[in-house]
DNA sequence: CGTGATTTTGAGCCCGATCAAGTTGAGTGG
DNA sequence: CCACTCAACTTGATCGGGCTCAAAATCACG
């Protein structure tokens, strides 16, 4: 969005929708007929499938700035997983159709779209190796450095900004995993008190 | 590719570069200097990731029509895996330079890398969701049946396009897991003859 | 201070990784 | 055509990480 020039801009808020949901709402079901696409204003989505048996799997965690459901701009009329408001949240929402004419026009949507698929694709394989390469406590290492303030200095605290299913969820972990996770890093100077994680010493942190 | 116009083809051919690799050759390796982006022409390709144990995880297999590091055409100027040939290959390589230029003038490169990613996007949170959702034989399954030549009939007939450790290490398993998970799907009629695979009863698959 | 949701802790279990043989298979040279 | 060789695959045994279920503890909030 931030790279659109001032006409592109314009003609992209013009056919936005701004919404409100509710913790918990559903935004659109897997296999459900897709009209738009999303744009996280606040707050923080869930998008996740399931299996046949009804277990949930979280597939991406959706902040403020997040795109979701892009990758039916080119072709498919189908939502591809679930999607559910985590909090209370607000969303911009735009019409499939509008942006595939717009991309046509304005090369600066188009040029947009590929920076935001390509971000995606990068993150959603980064994900794919990080489930398959490390394991618990190293999955919440890896976030919590990719979320230090600072790169530099030797301690650091991060707010979380959701719960910590949410966090479970997102890192492919079931919430007691996590919670295990967070205490084998105690030893490598982690503290957490509710949403607030202390971290002695960064280096450390990066050994795991 | 085959969405490309006649002169937007021939802009993409013109800068392209076809090159051939033997079995095991490194194209490049995680961290390098991105210069090009890469379409399989024939043969397998394999783009994983290192943990600091040296232990491999592939994130993704390539086929013939495949591209790959495209992720890399908006912004980076580092591969983010390791791409390896499965076999001997032949590649087409673009410079990425080019192609930025490229997209910007002819809309219809542009339309042709959104779509590119977009299928990506799609394989790359598919394959979350099964990692996370499916055990082996579950997976093993869904990849015969997304394999199969028909949809229809009750049985039918695969013959893998390459090494059963590729697959394995497609769908996230180890080598003798995926052996496993073949010898478990012996009581849902599938049996294994060196690459060929028959499978008498689809639907009996699918319920696994 | 009470209530319900969230998180932590414990115990048991299962899936898949790993290591170590064995077996099959493909390609090579006699 | 057959033995040889090396790689690929299978099978067995063991181990460990993370899931599940259950219960206790903590937290958020009225």
């Amino acid at each position: 969005m931030a790279s659109l020039g001032a006409t592109a801009l314009a003609r992209m808020l013009e056919i936005a929708t701004v919404t409100n949901y509710e913790a918990r709402d559903i935004l659109f079901r897997e296999g459900e007929n897709a009209e738009y696409f999303y744009c996280v204003l606040s707050g923080y989505v869930r998008l996740f499938r399931l299996n046949k048996d009804g277990r949930e799997a979280d597939i991406r965690i959706c902040g403020p700035g997040d795109t979701f459901a892009e990758c039916l701009l080119s072709v498919g009329d189908r939502y591809l997983y679930n999607s559910q408001a985590a909090e209370t949240i607000t969303v911009a929402r735009f019409e499939l159709q509008k942006v595939r004419a717009l991309a046509e026009q304005e090369s600066d949507v188009a040029k947009a779209i590929i920076q935001c698929l390509s971000d995606h694709l990068r993150n959603t394989m980064d994900c794919i190796a990080n489930d398959r390469l490390q394991t618990a406590p190293q999955r919440v290492a890896h976030y919590l450095l990719n979320n230090c303030p600072v790169e530099e200095g030797t301690s650091a605290s991060i707010r979380l900004p959701f719960q910590k299913s949410l966090l479970a969820g997102k890192l492919g972990l079931a919430p007691e995993a996590l919670s295990r996770a967070f205490s084998s890093l105690r030893r490598a100077g982690v503290t957490v008190r509710g949403r607030i994680i202390q971290i002695s010493d960064i280096s450390a942190l990066k050994q795991i």
